[in-house]
DNA sequence: GCGGTGACGGTCG
DNA sequence: CCGACCGCCACCG
């Protein structure tokens, strides 16, 4: 069905455009899903090789690959560069410049 | 069916 | 800035 958690998932991840970033709780909250982060790594674990879904937008909310550089990290960050994204030598992300609007302002902007 | 595990997140010290 | 803790929930043995 298109709607099991994981195509939910796989859907908001799409939806990223190229040279942005978001993380994991990101993707979560568009797919409908708030406060499930940790599916959101796990459904990108169990991703095909080739996969047409672009996994390496995707950080932590630290603003860092949360991927060990051997099981996937690098490519990510060589994938990220090649998209214009600059990614610090400790894999930090520059948020304030690629993270793609998804977050919200707490109820109540205090104002 | 139970318990451990994990590409996480928010808070606290 | 960073590590430790706890909460969250699907997957697996």
């Amino acid at each position: 069905m298109a709607g099991s958690t994981y195509d939910r998932i796989y859907r908001a991840v799409r939806s990223i455009p190229r040279g942005r970033v978001a993380s994991y709780g990101d993707i979560a909250r568009l797919a409908g899903l708030p406060g499930r982060a940790r599916q959101v790594g796990y459904a990108l674990a169990a991703l095909p090789t080739g996969t047409s879904v672009p996994w390496h937008r995707i950080i932590n909310h630290a603003g860092r690959i949360s991927l060990p550089p051997e099981e996937g990290g690098l490519e990510q960050r060589i994938r990220l560069t090649e998209e214009g994204i600059r990614v610090d030598p400790g894999g930090r992300v520059n948020l304030a410049e690629h993270h793609f609007k998804v977050r919200r302002r707490r109820t109540k902007p205090a104002r």
